[in-house]
This record gives structure tokens, C-alpha cells and sequence, in this order.
DNA sequence: TCGCATAATTGACAGTGTAAAGTTTACACC
DNA sequence: GGTGTAAACTTTACACTGTCAATTATGCGA
């Protein structure tokens, strides 16, 4: 099983995952805009054109360190899964705090991932690279499905709330008080059929 | 009541309206990153520094265009709201349609009124220019909210939910089938306490 | 030892935002 | 009519960016 990890022995040392630490560094320091070939290359001590043939382009770096986020992503939603009671509300509710806590916590990170749009030629890698997670947000999802309908819609509705929520509060539209998370986590008590009650 | 309008008339006849028009053309046919300053000095037969005159550099004529933006954005959502039924329901409903209408006709435009972060410069002017357009949604909202709580809490819910939904769209979620509204629209009646049986 | 593929460097180029200085125009004032 | 002045716009220059082509260096198998 050699994948593609170990390539780099020659002159630098696994100068890859340097690349895409640095970027992450970059990007969590300056947001989306910081985030630049030869800055990255500048900050792991290489030329400023070494960065363009480990990923293919700017674009290529990008989505290595979506990937990269997206690990992060999604052990940060199962961290909360796993911590809060174990009910099918529960883990749902976990889910969707991890989601928040990580756009909170990384939101340059969150923004990357996120960036890509539906007609960008690196959008069938992000799907791809995004599955692990969306399944994680599907499992929680899944005792909430009426039977015989598609669980698509309750997905839908799951994370568009959330996934709207987190962008408001990056776009900064509640202002610099604290953003009513609660209220979000209310609607979300509304969604689906419940397995069985709670409470 | 001579605003800040009429300020060209020296060489080129009001070349700020044509500047912001060239560069909606730009995003609308190539996204965020085609919005350029010097591309749309070129558009509108001027020196490439130009537009740095009349809008304060680059963010400033992607505020400028933003404010353009929530105009249309706001008129779309009113458009909606005022052909359906005009029941506080049907206008929440028509409310949310344009605003989903806006996002998925102007992608370019919902993506660069949306692009601003929270620690940006420009987030005050952003804030401001986006009050008219939350306003109608918070109308649309005000029936639905139960007595003695907080309307934001309603407004938050909504606003998230298609919000999110909205972005979903943009970065290709739903992959190339159609994206299921209906799942928002249904999510929605559940929000908050109906101040009359609509049916 | 000899290729040879890969890694990385170097140099160049077009496009970008921005700043400073200069030029042109319109207009108020005497 | 002449003059000064402020604004609109141009010109020039610079640093930074992504990308490409050519080149050098390194490690490895034959």
C-alpha cells in the first residue's frame, strides 16, 4: 500500500505535508486571501515555484488542505457525538455542535472548504474529499427519517440550517454579541419524525 | 436634494453607475474572481487606476456592487412575496422563494454581497446597506413570533435555514439534479407559533 | 558507471492592486 | 476676460501573484 504519501526523500522531507501546513498556518493567520503559493513555499524554505508541482496549481493546493480540513471537520463532530448522551437526539445534537464549534474555531478552514463553487473544475475532488463527513451528518440524521420517504429531505433541512447559521455568524451578521445558537438547536428539535421520546 | 449622484459630469458622463454596472457584467460572466479593477476600467474605456478615484480600491467597489446587489436581492424577495397569497404564511414563503430566486439567477452577485467576513473593514458599510433587505424578511417573520420572546430568535431560524440552503446550491451539494426546495419550504411551516389556521 | 525519472530551482512573463505625480477639465470668483 | 482651485482622470512605477519553460540536482535501478 504505498499511496502517494511517501513520494517526497530526495532533497526535502516530506516537503507535501510541510506545503500544506504552512498553507493551513497562512490561512488561519490571514483568511482566504492570505492563502499563496509562494508565501507557502517562503514559510517551508523552498523556491517559489516548488509549491506548483506537488499540487496542481493554486487550485490543487486549495483542495489538499480542504482535505485536510475536512478530516479535522469531521473528528471535531464526532469529539461532540461522542461526548453528549447517546440517543438518536443526542448524537444529532452533538453533531451539529461540532459542525458550529468548528466553523467557530477554524473559520478560514471552514471558509476554504466551502469556497468551491458548483462549476469549479476541482469540484468533483471536494465531493469526494467532503463524503466522510456528510456521512457522519447522514448516520445522525438517519433515525429521524420518516419511513418511506428520503432521507435526502431531512439532510436537507439539517444542514442547511446549521450550515446557514455558521455562515451567518462568518459573515458577521449578528453583530459582536454572542450569536442565539440556541435558537437554531430549538429548530432542530422539529425536524423529522422522532424515533422514540426523548425525554 | 443633490446626493452623492451626480459628482460626474467632467469627462466621462457618470462613470461610477458604468463602473459598477461593468463589474456586475464581469462577475456575473466569470464569478468573484473575474471582478477586477482594472478589467472594469478597461469595460468602461478609462485608465486602469480610475476606479480607484471613485470607489476606495478594490473593497470598495465590491461594496459599492454589493449595494447594487441587496437592491436587486430585496426586490426579487419582495416580488415573490407580493404574487402569492397574502397570508403571513404565503408571504414568508414568498419571502424565502425570491431569496432563493436571487441566489440561484445572481450567483455571482448573492456570492460577493455574502463574501465579506466579520473582521473585515468594510463590514460596518456592509451591515448598513444589508439593513432594507433584512428588513423585509424580519416583517415577513414578525407574525410567527410568539409572544414575549425574542424576534430574532424566528428571524435567525429562517434566515438560516434558506441561507444555508442557498449555499448548498452554489457549492454544488446536490450534485447536478435538482436541488429539493420542497424540503426547505416544509421545514418552514414549522417554524415558530402561526397566528391564525392558514387553511 | 551510466542513464533516467523525479524534485526542485531559476528566470521570465502577464496580470493584479496601489501609490505618487502629472495633466486636463469645469467652475467660482474678481 | 483672466485666474485660481478642486476634482476627474492619466501616466508611471512598483511589489506581489500564478504560471510556464528551461535548467540543475538528486537518488535509484540497470
Amino acid at each position: 500500500m504505498s499511496d502517494t504519501k511517501d513520494k517526497a526523500s530526495h532533497h526535502h522531507g516530506n516537503l507535501r505535508q510541510a506545503l500544506i501546513e504552512a498553507g493551513i498556518e497562512l490561512l488561519t493567520e490571514g483568511g482566504l486571501d492570505a492563502l499563496t503559493l509562494r508565501k507557502c513555499a517562503a514559510r517551508a524554505g523552498v523556491s517559489h515555484a516548488a509549491p506548483a508541482h506537488h499540487f496542481d496549481g493554486i487550485d490543487g493546493l486549495r483542495v489538499a488542505i480542504a482535505q485536510e480540513g475536512f478530516v479535522r471537520f469531521r473528528h471535531r463532530m464526532l469529539d461532540f457525538a461522542d461526548a453528549g448522551p447517546q440517543t438518536p437526539r443526542g448524537r444529532l445534537h452533538g453533531i451539529c455542535k461540532g459542525y458550529l464549534a468548528f466553523a467557530r474555531e477554524e473559520p478560514a478552514l471552514y471558509d476554504l472548504i466551502f469556497s468551491f463553487r458548483a462549476h469549479s473544475k476541482k469540484i468533483t475532488d471536494m465531493r469526494e474529499s467532503s463524503t466522510p463527513s456528510y456521512q457522519v451528518l447522514r448516520d445522525a440524521c438517519a433515525p429521524f427519517v420518516p419511513p418511506g420517504t428520503d432521507p435526502l429531505i431531512i439532510e436537507t433541512q439539517v444542514w442547511s440550517l446549521v450550515h446557514g447559521f455558521a455562515l451567518l455568524i462568518l459573515t458577521g451578521r449578528f453583530g459582536p454579541g454572542p450569536a442565539p445558537e440556541d435558537a437554531v438547536l430549538a429548530l432542530l428539535d422539529r425536524i423529522g419524525t422522532p424515533p422514540e421520546p426523548d425525554r
